[in-house]
DNA sequence: ATCGCCTCCTGCGCGC
DNA sequence: TGCGCGCAGGAGGCGA
């Protein structure tokens, strides 16, 4: 949701510094933070103060520089929350997982918190609390590179095969990153134009397509509630 | 503590 | 063309 009232408190405001926490976006300013989440749907633009509304558009800041920063969240899965403590502290991010592109022992932190896991390992590394970025896409495609079947329970895959996956999340990750992020469907970048590329995807949306490794059929399941791509033949 | 299930909401593509 | 249906990138919150 997004906290209307609060969010006044920005009124002239400095913005100090931007930067994010797990897909948590946070916008430090003198009096506090505002902490944004784009959910499924959601954007960001900057625009010429005077540009016409889109739809959906539900958040707009106005800098002193003729230029507005504009949310536009279609499902408004998104959030805009004010805090006048420290952002790290607030409900939403005090309890996120680890950075995996900021440890360089991911590995063995992830192996010791799923002993006790009895989950989906894909639920596991989709678990924002646990490890933060690794959404529904890259589960799946993080999974298919490690060679794992995404419904072995988390606390069964053995330190090796751990190893490989964070090696793989890694991968993954840090290749979206550099393409600019997965394109579905629609998607804007800050410029208001559509962008960026599609990222080489193995498995994910590839049902009853070949399977890249070995030709067996990608098979689509259900896991947590969200589709999940594999290959059966590789992944076990 | 952990887990599975439900929920928030709009839009799009598909089959009929 | 139009309608109804299923599905979609996240993740908080609930009860068991």
């Amino acid at each position: 949701p997004i906290e209307e009232n609060k969010i006044k408190n920005l009124i002239h405001s400095d913005i100090k510094k931007i930067d994010r926490r797990g897909k948590y976006i946070l916008v430090h300013c003198e009096e506090g933070a505002l902490i944004l989440h784009l959910g499924m749907s959601g954007s960001i633009g900057v625009f010429d103060e005077n540009i016409k509304y889109h739809k959906h558009d539900h958040l707009e800041l106005i800098l002193n520089n003729k230029k507005v920063i504009r949310l536009n969240d279609p499902r408004r899965f998104g959030c805009a929350v004010w805090t006048d403590k420290k952002p790290e502290e607030h409900k939403l991010i005090r309890n996120l997982g680890i950075e995996p592109l900021e440890v360089s022992d991911l590995g063995e932190r992830l192996y010791s918190l799923s002993r006790n896991r009895n989950t989906a390992v894909k639920n596991y590394i989709m678990n924002s609390n646990i490890v933060v970025g690794v959404g529904n896409i890259y589960a799946s495609e993080s999974l298919f590179l490690a060679k794992i079947n995404p419904n072995k329970p988390a606390k069964n895959v053995p330190i090796d095969e751990i190893a490989n996956l964070v090696k793989s999340i890694k991968k993954v990750l840090s290749n979206a990153i550099k393409a600019g992020g997965t394109t579905l469907k629609d998607f804007y970048s800050a410029d208001g134009n559509a962008g960026y590329f599609n990222i080489e995807l193995n498995v994910y949306g590839k049902e009853n397509e070949g399977c890249k490794n070995c030709q067996n059929i990608i098979e689509k399941t259900v896991i947590g509630q969200r589709a999940t791509y594999f290959c059966r033949k590789c992944q076990f």
